[in-house]
DNA sequence: ATCGTTCTGGTATAAAAATAACAAAATTGA
DNA sequence: TCAATTTTGTTATTTTTATACCAGAACGAT
């Protein structure tokens, strides 16, 4: 412990000795329900450990603390740290480039945007999405647009192994009308729409909707309008360090629904994909 | 969602769409490093959101908070709670979820899988793997298999916008061959290749680089036997809980990738992105 | 395009919180 | 025990912080 330990909470323990005994008094008060108590009003903090409103103040100082509202928000910039640090602290990502590197910035973004995104995910409805989209009674359209297509297209290369009755739908084709004649009430659509928003993605949503149908909705933090409509929306956080969005988060996300939707459908999905390998072994042959 | 959810987190995101566009600006900035930002004064919220201090304000109040002080007490109150009880460890993704939900183990997988793999790289190789994609003297072709064709139109997207002379070479199709015509020494082929490895791909990677073409090559942890050519492997880890293997590490590198070509040709780019969008926003008066 | 509504931010005011100054206890050493 | 010193609390002042009010901007509907 030769260099200076960074948590207040060490920081008190330390000067402990040093401290009077209304201070010390004050300070294992702060310690018992750490760090919330600190955080909230000096006066309540006086009361709450039964010391006047100048004890907190001085002992602050003593603390090495201009001030109480500086020693908050070094208690607040403590508390952000921590909750970041799970996992960000493990050690820099690509060990051997420094910190600043590209490699390191981007990843922690990118692990970043998972943290506060599946934060965000509710699991029982999340369970619910990967149930409508494994029931084969259903007819499955998976939706995309400009940006998102190609992740519109692995999902639907998964669920057309995975299960029947599975289409993929481009909204900036002009051909899609077509496809929602054959929508029908509790149908599902698993729509892609991240911004800039697409127009024809919210066309296609209100259709889907009239007729009855099920909408799942891939979209970012700002969410997209189609959410009004969804049965259930999946909002992935995107900042990176880059002047394009990040889609690693929701490729997560669609790994993991397939996953599930595969888990829910397996007795079934086991033959078809065995069905599928012989067919690409075949294939091989010629 | 049926009883009352408590954290007020969760109460944020269930009232966010309630809320106006200033507001969610707010709460979702809140949520960004929860609940640290929320514990300060008012005044530094509304700056770090950018918003104005009243919207502040009004948005508490809208959550049913009698104001900010109020508001902050809860805040605290929840953070006294989650730190004396031990089961609510911050160790899980989807906080809402236990441990073994697929959600959790899933993204575990993902975040060994994204540690593992950027340990592996060698940060100079891959900025000089960046240097090549950039170089707008040398032809740049891309190309994708069965599984990775997704990839790699997602990568050929963006690189379309960054810079000129780039192709999409699906090594699937059987009209290959005739791309490679045009290859010239010194072009640079970006290819995906994960198992199971195709014949296809390794025969265009031969060819491509008896040219005296150089070869990046995107693969698994298992190497393609392409990776023999490449003048520049990377190999990401694909296991996850899922019958299938997972991309998003893979998709990681390759926003990584984009982002650092991105910067190196910047000044170009900039140019071509702003013609873009005027190209879009044309095409949206249609 | 125009009107009416809703939203947003600036400013003024009120409330509160933190600090400073001072006086009363308490403690220590002779 | 008494004086000197330190510690503590009360009160006053200043600063900060939150709220209320209003005007301008943005948005939607007609």
């Amino acid at each position: 412990m030769s260099e200076a330990t960074h948590t207040i909470s060490d920081r008190i323990q330390q000067k402990l000795d040093d401290l009077t005994r209304a201070e010390r008094q004050l300070a294992l008060s702060i310690l018992e329900n750490y760090p919330a108590s600190g955080l909230g009003p000096l006066t309540a903090l006086a009361k709450d450990a039964n010391v006047s409103v100048p004890t907190v103040a001085r002992m602050v100082q003593k603390l090495g603390y201009k001030g109480y509202p500086d020693f908050q928000a070094e208690l607040r910039e403590e508390l952000r740290a921590k909750v970041k640090d799970p996992i960000a602290k493990h050690d820099t990502w690509a060990e051997a480039a420094p910190s600043e590197h590209l490699l390191n910035r981007f990843t922690d973004a990118v692990i970043d945007n998972i943290r506060l995104t599946l934060g965000q995910i509710d699991p029982v409805a999340f369970d619910r999405a990967c149930g409508l989209v494994a029931d084969q009674k259903r007819h499955l359209y998976i939706v995309g647009g400009r940006i998102t297509h190609t992740l519109a297209e692995y999902f639907f290369m998964h669920m057309q192994v995975i299960r029947a009755d599975v289409t993929h739908v481009q909204s900036t084709s002009n051909t899609w009308p077509h496809y929602l004649l054959n929508a029908k009430e509790g149908d599902v659509f698993c729509i892609f729409d991240v911004r800039r928003y697409e127009n024809n993605t919210l066309k296609l949503a209100e259709m889907a909707h009239a007729r009855g149908a099920k909408i799942i909705l891939f979209t970012d933090q700002w969410r997209s309008p189609v959410h009004h409509l969804a049965e259930f929306s999946l909002s992935c956080r995107i900042i990176v360090p880059s002047a394009w969005d990040s889609v690693t988060t929701t490729m997560l996300l669609i790994e993991t629904m397939i996953s599930s939707v595969q888990n829910l459908n397996w007795d079934e999905t086991k033959d078809r994909m065995e069905t599928l390998e012989d067919m690409f072994d075949q294939t091989k042959l010629f």
